[in-house]
DNA sequence: TTGTAAGCGTTATCAG
DNA sequence: CTGATAACGCTTACAA
């Protein structure tokens, strides 16, 4: 490994004033400035990360906590948050949590270790005590403490306007698919979309799930159709779960949207290439992760802050999972 | 921030010893040990791994280059990853590459300057100069350069089988997806259905694809339809063009599996959730992502190695794209 | 069994 | 404008 040391003797000054010239601080002679960069040229140095985050307390690290990267909702924000990191040179350590605050805690912990700056995260504990005493900025991604920093989508707003847009299209018999109790977005579209179906002096049917996962959702799927089998609209947890409810749907005959409408949540990239095409709530994952990212720079630099909880937009995508809307409305 | 020198004053030792019994090396006292460990517990004090970093020449943690995280088969790739360095307490620092050369030795990069102790890539340039000057270990996932570890699925014997497993279902005017040029993976498929179907005297049309992103997917798929419309059997480069091909078939009123039948590769989670359900050649993503996690720690201990290259095997996943088989084979 | 001190590669202070 | 040098927090000879 070349060190600061190396270009130092090869260009015939002191490590000082290569700290000088690479790091663009302080006076340097022109002259001088020029033997050093060809000295780093030739040796192709760069400095020792390490070396400089001991002495500075801090790197060029980020830490990144989601619940599950295989799940589809998140790769996306992921990659929202590894684009916009990158482009300010920060790096990404990332973990996978599963919902479980032992695991968030431990790699809490790590990400301290290794100095990073600041920490994104998608946690169902935002107010647990690893997150109060951290000494180092923390964005939320999906939840809003209200006074920490947040990017989230309104989720609850989401929840209402599947249940407008899924009775608006002629669903009288709806159930709602309500995603796992700690999980608060799940818990605000259910909200949501229960007062809707409520406004609207409809009745519906709860089907509860306690994961996100891909082994359990067709669980769900056929407790909806033997129970509740003369359901002709679902609002589903997220697309996932509709996948499986579309999926089971077909299977047993039903025509999707005639006999029965289904509304996804997130619209995963997937989601179009179904057939019928899901009709979904979309959260802009993507999005959330750049201004995630964008805002935790801001709150590292300690740059001004406009706001420090950002909330994106949900829409609807309307696809094939539902009918086309009478022009009365 | 507490440090061991807080450790020490507190116990009334000297840092080395606090050392010692953190890193449980050396000659220590039960007596002062247990001193140490309550003056340990009491600052709630956990080594900065930067400083060790510094000192050893080398962290615990590692890199992992994928090509796009929010392409879905590399989630699980990178959970698998994930999951088996958890278990040895190495942490990850992750990165998109998106297939371009310069933004993996950007990464390549960052990671020696952050002392990363091995490197895990999925990678179309397993050759370049970034890789073959490295000190550290690498681990090659997807691509099997001859003389460096790798872990990789059969992707030409995946490629046989798919097409064996269509002709056999009654295919005969067969379309084959040829994926993005630069990625060796797809072309081994590619090659290896071309190789049985040659085999079985069959002839063949082929659609040439540059990417495997959602935004271009179905646009082959159009293609395919309009240049080759009276294909029934058609061979894709991956699920996800697997079902975009699905989707313009049902759209345009195709019966799947019974007019053309659809075999994609790689077998994301999701594609057991089409209707129909989607054929395909599963690669066993996760766990080839613990494999090349397991076999870059025995690199980076020394450990002895029975085998560098780690061949996982495909599998047919018969679903709904394929017609049942005759009893008769 | 324990402590002292050098060293890991940088940066920043301070003197020149 | 440049160079010595202390310091960042830890590990490890080496000495005691």
């Amino acid at each position: 490994m070349t060190t600061i040391k190396d270009v130092a003797n090869l260009a015939g000054v002191s490590v000082a004033t290569v700290s000088r010239v690479i790091n663009e601080r302080g006076y340097v002679h022109a002259d001088t400035r020029k033997k050093v960069e060809e000295a780093v040229k030739q040796l192709n140095f760069s400095p020792n990360e390490v070396a400089r985050s001991l002495y500075k307390r801090k790197s060029k690290l980020i830490g990144l906590l989601l619940p599950d990267i295989a799940n589809p909702y998140f790769p996306q924000l992921a990659r929202g948050v590894e684009d916009r990191m990158q482009e300010q040179e920060f790096r990404l350590i990332f973990g996978n949590s599963d919902e479980d605050e032992q695991k968030e805690k431990d790699y809490i912990q790590t990400f301290i270790q290794n100095n990073v700056v600041g920490v994104i995260s998608s946690t169902n504990y935002p107010h647990s005590s690893i997150y109060e005493n951290l000494k180092i900025p923390v964005v939320f991604l999906d939840r809003t403490p209200l006074d920490s920093p947040s990017v989230f989508a309104d989720g609850r707003e989401g929840g209402r306007l599947a249940a407008r847009e899924i009775i608006k299209r002629g669903s009288r018999r709806i159930t709602v698919m309500q995603g796992p109790a700690h999980i608060k977005p799940a818990q605000d579209r259910f909200e949501g979309a229960i007062e809707s179906i409520r406004q609207a002096g409809l009745d519906y049917r709860v089907i509860q799930t306690t994961s996100f996962s891909f082994n359990d959702v067709g669980l769900w799927a056929d407790e909806l159709f033997s129970k509740y089998g003369d359901t002709d609209g679902v609002i589903a947890s997220n697309d996932i779960a509709a996948m499986a409810v579309l999926h089971e749907a077909l299977r047993i005959g039903k025509k999707v949207p005639e006999d029965m409408q289904i509304i996804g949540f997130d619209d995963i990239p997937m989601s179009s290439l179904l057939s019928p095409g899901l009709s979904t709530i979309r959260q802009p994952a993507y999005e959330m992760g750049r201004e995630a990212a964008g805002l935790l720079i801001k709150l590292v630099e300690q740059a001004p802050i406009e706001n420090k909880h950002i909330q994106l937009p949900v829409s609807f995508i309307e696809r094939g999972t539902t009918r086309k809307v009478n022009s009365d409305g």
